[in-house]
DNA sequence: ACCTGAACACCGTTCAAGT
DNA sequence: ACCTGAACACCGTTCAAGT
C-alpha cells in the first residue's frame, strides 16, 4: 500500500505494449518527438526503461505502433454514404487527428511499414471509391491525389512559424520589415491576405479539397 | 605535404558554413539522416565534431540549412512562362529534388525558420500565380493546395514499403498472402494494378498535377 | 514472465586551452 | 580566428541477475 502510493499513477496498471505505445503518444504530443526517449517513456510509465523491451522489440518498433495509433483515430469511410461526403468527411477527421500529433507526419517519412489500422482505413478508402463507381485505376489515382493532399495539408500546417490559427502579428511584421523588398509577392499576400482578421490558414483546406473532390467526380464519369 | 595527405580530400579546403551544410546533405543522401551526427560529419570533413560549432550554432540551425539548400535545388518559376506551364514545371522539378533527399520532407515538419531559398522560391511562386491573373486570396488558395500535393505526393513516395519504381513482386506478394481476407479492396488494387508490369507509383503524380491545374484555371477564371 | 542495475558505444554541447 | 581534448549530461540497447 505505501509502497504503492510511492510511484506515479500510471505504473498501477500492468504494463502493455497497448500502454507503452500510448504512454508514448502521450508524451510526444506533450513535449514534442524530439524529448521522447526510452528513459523517459520509462519514467512516465513508473518503471526503468528496460523494462520497456518486454513490450516493445526496439524504439523503432515504438514508433511504428504510434504512427499506426494515430492512423486509427483517423474516421473510417462508413457504407452508407455517398463517396464525396465520404472522403470529405474522413479527409476532415485526417486533419484534425494530424494536427493533434504533429510528430506522427514527420515520422510517417521514416516509417515504411504500415500497421493493421493504416491498412484498414486504407482498404475502407478504396473500398467507398470502388463502390461509388471508380474502376481500379481510377481509385488508385483518386487514392493518391486525396491522400498527398491530405498529408501535404497537415505538414504545412505543422510547419507554420506561427502557431497554427491566426498569426501572430508582430512576428510577421518582424520578418517582413527586414524583407519586404527581397520578397515582394510574399510581402503582399502576407499583408492583405494572411494579416488580415480573421485569417486562418485552417480556411484554405476547404477549398483545394473540394477543388479535388470535383475534379475527380468528373475523371470518374469521364475517363481519359 | 606529408600532413596534408593523411588527412581525408575534404579537409584540403577551408571550413566554411557552406562547405559544413552541403557535406551534411551529403552525409544524410547516402547514409540516411539518422546517421548525421556532428562527429560523424566532423569525420567527413576530417575534423573534430567540435570545430562544425565555429561554422553554425547548433545541430537545428544545421538542419535548417540543410532544408532551405534542397529549396534551392527547386526550379524557380521563371517570368516569361504561362502560369500553368511554370507551375506543372516546377511541382516536377520539386518531386525529383525530394525523392533525391527523402529526408528532407521529414525534416520539414520540425524546421519552423524558413530560410532565403525557401522564401525566394515561395515569393517566385506567388509572383507567378499573380502576374498569371490570380487575386491575393485566390493565388493563396493555389499556393496552399499545389505545395500540400506536391509535399504530400512527396512524402507518400518516401514512405512506400518497396523502392520507388517498380514494386518488388515478392514483398507485395508475401504482404498479401496473409491480408487478402482482411483487405480486399487493398489486394484488389495491389493485384490488379500495382502489380501489374510497367507500374509506376511516379505515373499517378501527372494525374493529380492536371487534376489540380485544371482546376485552378476555372476557379481563377470564375471565382467562387 | 517480467523487471532491473550496470555497462557499452554512442549522442549534442560547453569550455578552457592551444595555434 | 579557428581548431581541439576533456568533460558533462544525455541516448538506445545488451545482458546477467534478480523476483
Amino acid at each position: 500500500m505505501a509502497r504503492r502510493a510511492e510511484r506515479p499513477v500510471e505504473a498501477r496498471a500492468r504494463l502493455s505494449r497497448e500502454r507503452v505505445v500510448r504512454a508514448a503518444v502521450a508524451l510526444a504530443d506533450e513535449a514534442g518527438i524530439e524529448s521522447l526517449s526510452m528513459r523517459r517513456l520509462g519514467e512516465a510509465l513508473g518503471v526503468e526503461a528496460m523494462s520497456l523491451y518486454n513490450h516493445v522489440a526496439n524504439k523503432g518498433q515504438l514508433l511504428d505502433g504510434m504512427v499506426d495509433l494515430v492512423f486509427s483515430e483517423i474516421d473510417t469511410p462508413a457504407d452508407d454514404r455517398d463517396w464525396k461526403s465520404a472522403m470529405r468527411r474522413r479527409a476532415i477527421s485526417a486533419r484534425g487527428v494530424l494536427a493533434r500529433h504533429p510528430w506522427a507526419i514527420g515520422l510517417m517519412e521514416s516509417r515504411t511499414t504500415p500497421g493493421p489500422a493504416t491498412l484498414r482505413h486504407h482498404d475502407a478508402v478504396i473500398g467507398c471509391l470502388r463502390r461509388g463507381g471508380f474502376s481500379v485505376a481510377m481509385a488508385a489515382h483518386a487514392f493518391s491525389v486525396l491522400d498527398s493532399y491530405i498529408y501535404g495539408f497537415a505538414l504545412q500546417e505543422a510547419n507554420l512559424p506561427f502557431d497554427s490559427g491566426e498569426a501572430t502579428a508582430e512576428l510577421a511584421q518582424a520578418i517582413l520589415a527586414q524583407a519586404a523588398d527581397d520578397y515582394p509577392y510574399l510581402t503582399e499576400l502576407t499583408v492583405e491576405h494572411v494579416l488580415q482578421p480573421g485569417y486562418d490558414f485552417g480556411h484554405e483546406y476547404a477549398f483545394g479539397l473540394e477543388l479535388i473532390l470535383t475534379g475527380l467526380e468528373h475523371a470518374r464519369d469521364e475517363p481519359a
